[in-house]
DNA sequence: AACAATCAGTCAATAAGGCTGACGTAAACT
DNA sequence: AGTTTACGTCAGCCTTATTGACTGATTGTT
């Protein structure tokens, strides 16, 4: 199994809009030790985030790109082909083995688009839905917990932190993708 | 002896000692919407971080295995071939590959420890530092960024909810690797 | 001294999941 | 009519990871 995931992908347009910054971009002194730290903590945070729902894929026979693949049809409903492939950010022969297993199991319906015949669009079943909730709920989990144990305060600070760390180019598409209702 | 996949890792004494926090453990209300949308920043914030170095690798036709490596026999020098085994969670035969590599393109240097002559203490040459410092430069540029324009506070909750976000059961051992000035 | 356990390194086989290139088909745009 | 777009698929390759089995050196234990 591979653990491996990221690539490019999503590179959209520099248009960067400036997020109108709470305070005077007051510049701080960052070491290069604290700096590392951070590097670290999130290598660490992140790997065991993304060990609970391998535990339930494992079972399945899936790998985590079958779960990047129904993360995101669950996340936009009716998602194409194309688009998917934007926030993956793999090629088509890579997501065309995932997504025609899914097919195949049951788990994700396409229907022919109506406007534009040549789509695609992509839905979970529900058994697909149930897959899903099963994967993200032990991240919830831990997000849960985590955020409340934090506080308020400190969750919003994790939230500005990490929608700065996405590359400008592509940020404003990727947060509003994501959403921003929790600002 | 081998490890099985996704492996927790690094697992220590269970010993939690909570880290005083700062308010009585108020009860957030989070709903999964806001908990999905912390998924996703955390999905698109890692892919663009991990994306820097991948680009550097690329070029001498390493993979983020050799990254790993380097980045840890760079933040433990001396450390044996166990210990590294034990921080990254893969299997000796995983390593052992990437090692080899390393060793034979003279990024790093093996030494017989003196107590314990079947041990191999790594660290990195000169070269290996210099292609660590290369690796590195551009996520602590990115994270230097973020941190400056999110502000000390948001930094703070940063790390505390990342800190929090780490298993339970190796979570102590972890921070203490990692190192806990900044906070 | 003999034996068992540990640390390191290696060989062979297998698999997942990426990649590129090439091609085909249907539908839409010009 | 011709070009472009959206999707699907075949074939082949690479990297990273897996398990199992084994060797060699050293250390610890009886």
């Amino acid at each position: 199994m591979n653990r491996d995931r990221g690539g490019p992908g999503l590179h959209g347009v520099p248009g960067g809009a400036t997020q109108t910054p709470s305070r005077p971009e007051q510049l701080l002194f960052l070491t290069d030790e604290q700096l590392r730290q951070g590097i670290e903590l999130l290598f660490f945070a992140y790997r065991d985030f993304t060990s609970d729902p391998d535990a339930v894929l494992a079972e399945r026979g899936y790998g985590r790109a079958h779960h990047r693949a129904i993360h995101f049809i669950k996340r936009r409903p009716g998602i194409t082909v194309a688009g998917l492939l934007d926030i993956l950010g793999v090629t088509k022969q890579s997501l065309n083995r995932v997504l025609r297993q899914l097919i195949e199991d049951d788990l994700v319906v396409q229907t022919t688009g109506q406007a534009d015949r040549r789509q695609r669009h992509l839905n979970l079943t529900p058994k697909g839905e149930e897959l899903e909730r099963s994967l993200s709920a032990p991240q919830r989990e831990r997000l849960r917990r985590a955020f409340s144990e934090a506080g308020p305060d400190a969750v919003a600070g994790f939230r500005k932190v990490l929608e700065r760390m996405i590359d400008e180019g592509g940020r404003d598409a990727v947060l509003s993708l994501v959403g921003r209702e929790g600002r």
